[in-house]
DNA sequence: AAGTGGTCTAGACCACGTA
DNA sequence: ACGTGGTCTAGACCACTTG
């Protein structure tokens, strides 16, 4: 199946990407056991100790997850993952707290020039825009819109329903089999207009933190962006660098 | 020299904290080189392949770096480094570019109490304290106040002499043998006082980035307080999730 | 040519979870 | 008892760098 000629990809990287291509495929959903290390290792004629090494890469990037004894998992978004890896607004102890959100709308729209550009649309193309408003210890303190593009996220918002759940990346998986992966996020210091302050119970001109975050699949694909106004009187966003 | 009892912790990561106390010891400095896999490998009389597993987990965490044919050297703090993994203010079209810098200020100081509190000192400690302006493509950009713990930086700002390089994180490696591994940022947005916005060129309460970074060595220890006040209009602060 | 890291194999034993 | 992932070994060959 595969071959390790001199000087070209090594195996373990072949069989880490016929695995992600699998998974893209669709073949296995979210929270699926994938074959035993040694089944895939007799089924792709190598070592199980190549195909050990493709999966320990998959699992680093958050792709798969070992769980000793029981077998090698799809990986999924569960409240834990949504809390440590793509929400990072902690409060002045330093700890995350999880959000309370409310749904102000929730409609189809003809993409703006800047959605089509950061979500990579055909012109013309239309977007589910969402706007919220999260709560943090009951305050109101960050104001979130977001755009999904239509075509990967039928039969969504074609009504006004602002019955959301709270972690939005269990419903893309759940509902419309898109996961996310990874993201892009820019930060920029900006000044509240008078309708964010008026949502935040804030001054008009306040500063507040703006996120742009384009979160992406696993083959990067652009499926969602959110731009949060955050008020950082009492929060901050947390940042580690390794 | 180690063995690997049942239920005990693993040989590779009592081999990578053996190395990482060498590290520390200073016994290496950055740029040298270390043993081969197998000349470990018998010194500690384990396989080579633990060895390796040991040493990949530490290029993983930038602590070594390999070079094939050549052998395993200590990372040390190259352009490269501190612009990719420290540096995380682009331009609107994503490209970082290395920021000129001028010195203010640079004088031996008590230490304040958020000093105290963030760099973990003894009440009574004193502080070198740095203020300095950074420049994207020539305009006032960045204002920074930078504290170092003054028992770590010996017959440093005693004077106040502000002929300091641009990158802090080499000078801190080559004269006072600390290297930076990792560091902790909160992010806010507050308004520029009239200080800030005298040297930054703006307007008194136009919105800042502020970016508050504790920067750690490879034993956690805090060894930089590092305060960062950011025009945002032409630039942002760029974060990856994965 | 010799030494280094990089890949790959085959096989051993252990710890854990399930049946 | 069995299958899973987790650790460890011993040895092979390759690619790259240096003398």
């Amino acid at each position: 199946m595969f071959t390790h000629k001199n000087g070209a990809i090594p195996l373990y990287i072949q069989i880490r990407e016929f695995l992600v291509a699998r998974i893209s495929k669709g073949e296995w959903l979210p929270g699926d056991i994938i074959p035993s290390e040694m089944q895939l290792a007799q089924e792709l004629d190598v070592s199980q100790g190549t195909v050990r090494k493709a999966i320990t890469e998959l699992v680093e990037k958050n792709v798969l997850t070992r769980r000793q004894g029981r077998g090698t998992f799809i990986a999924n978004h569960d409240i834990r993952r949504a809390l440590f890896h793509f929400f990072h607004i902690s409060d002045k102890a330093g700890h995350k707290v999880l959000p309370d959100s409310k749904a102000l709308y929730c409609r189809r729209k003809k993409a703006t020039q800047k959605e089509i550009s950061k979500l990579q649309l055909a012109p013309g193309s239309k977007v589910i825009r969402i706007e919220r408003i999260r709560f943090l210890t009951d305050k109101p303190t960050i104001l979130e819109t977001i755009s999904l593009p239509e075509h990967f996220f039928n039969e969504f918002g074609k009504v006004n329903d602002c019955s959301l759940p709270n972690m939005l990346y269990e419903l893309y998986e759940q509902q419309f089999g898109i996961t996310i992966h990874s993201a892009n996020e820019e930060l920029r210091a900006i000044a509240a207009s008078e309708h964010d302050a008026a949502l935040l119970n804030l001054e008009a001109g306040t500063p507040l933190l703006e996120i742009e975050r384009i979160a992406l699949t696993l083959e990067k694909t652009p499926v969602e962006l959110r731009i949060s106004r955050c008020n950082t009187k009492n929060h901050h966003y947390q940042n580690t660098i390794f």
